[in-house]
DNA sequence: CAAATAGTGTCTGTAAGACAGTATTCC
DNA sequence: GGAATACTGTCTTACAGACACTATTTG
């Protein structure tokens, strides 16, 4: 048999395969909390809890598995986030009582502001703080992702400013150190941190400033770049 | 109608899935390469070409993804790598000519020598240097698995021993630096890379030493603890 | 002895940690 | 002026880069 007889035989429904969706851990900076996104699950399976924004890839709509992501976001949201990256997939037989399935599980990043009016105006979606969460009771494994997402977001605070993309577009150096810091769960050095972005040249400096008791700081927005820089040392934690 | 209910009558081949599969790059280094295991394809599609070890999850015999892969692996190499990580999953409808299909990649490192037997033994595998692999021509879209599991294992060696574990069991300081050399693709400081290593007390020297041509090099065995370990200064590359 | 490879001593440079100091706002 | 917050100066410390030096083997 050759290739083509093979592939116009050939139906994926004579398999049976692991039940696939995807996942998203989005955060965000608000109320000097990081806080991520949970949505009540309007269907079973676990009809009823909060859990990740997620579902099944649309074979139609979907081009790969960011567009499906993407798509699941924007509807929880309204917008898509200017920063997400594929954190890890889970895949075996107890996480879902349907059967054996697979998670592709996703870390996104977006300003509290922009989402704001949508999310206000959709009763099964909140802004959970990340403190909290390990109260809540949550759909299938979501706990663990939004554990591992957020140790990565912590590894990439020690090198990178992605957890900058949690901020409004316009913010001010104390308050990205202050995500940081909130990742790491320690104090950095403001010089440090100060330094280490000054010398990347991550940020354009709007010329604006803000007060809010005492002096005013420096308004910034996070260059394009800067989601891929990385530092070649590390803050200490 | 309530979970148990949706349960008792829902059935996965009622919905069309994404085809899943499992992949892995197996590194090793051999003959002062790195090399890549291939596998050539027994079945349709892509039959006959090159390719990564992988397939399809066993929903009896695997107990997660990492279950597949390493049975996988076993199946081809005689056993179980002693290093291995999730590298991505990639998931769209051109992949693969059945239709939108989803891989979970793995990358791994294993000793050469401890294969060596049976690989030799069956004529369907090879290890490919790292090098030729652009020259082949690979099933799906392998090429850019490899190209990215190369990558990762690059960044690794610049904070990192794991390649390490693509070497012997016993191997020399030179030898270990070869390898990161290869990754990093430029020549490392002996000093730097030596003071490094000893800071961070990752290697028990097993005593013995080595010598091929000039003075012998002591031999050292990886600790356990060396998978994990995170330098917080990077090598420049 | 020379060639080859392993391994060290030591200087320099860079960037993070520590922390005290100054600057700019509001009241 | 005082409280609050933003930002800077500068010393110390840690560690990678550079590179010359010594050590141990074979032939």
């Amino acid at each position: 048999m050759n290739e083509q007889d093979f592939l116009a035989s050939y139906n994926r429904r004579d398999f049976l395969s692991p039940l696939i969706t995807v996942d998203a851990v989005l955060f965000t900076y608000h109320e000097e909390q990081l806080k991520v996104l949970l949505v009540k699950r309007a269907e079973h399976p676990e009809k009823g809890k909060w859990g990740l924004p997620g579902g099944f890839v649309d074979e139609v709509q979907d081009n790969c598995l960011e567009d499906t992501v993407l798509r699941k976001l924007k509807e929880k949201t309204g917008v898509i986030p200017p920063y997400i990256e594929q954190l890890c997939s889970v895949g075996n037989n107890q996480r879902d009582a349907r059967g054996w399935s697979v998670t592709v599980c996703y870390t996104a990043l977006i300003a509290h502001q922009v989402c704001e009016a949508h999310i206000d105006s959709v009763d099964s979606v909140i802004w959970c703080p990340i403190n909290e969460i390990a109260q809540q009771s949550l759909a299938f494994d979501h706990h663990e992702l939004i554990t591992q997402a957020r140790e990565r977001l912590k590894q990439k605070s020690l090198y990178s400013i992605v957890p900058g993309f949690a901020l409004p577009e316009v913010f001010t150096l104390p308050e990205l150190q202050h995500v940081h810091e909130i990742l790491i769960g320690k104090e950095i050095q403001k010089k440090s941190f100060r330094r280490r972005i000054e010398q990347a040249d991550l940020l354009i400096d709007t010329g604006e400033k803000r007060a809010e008791r005492g002096r005013p700081a420096s308004l910034y927005r996070l260059k394009k770049a800067s989601a891929d820089y990385r530092f070649i040392r590390n803050l200490e934690f």
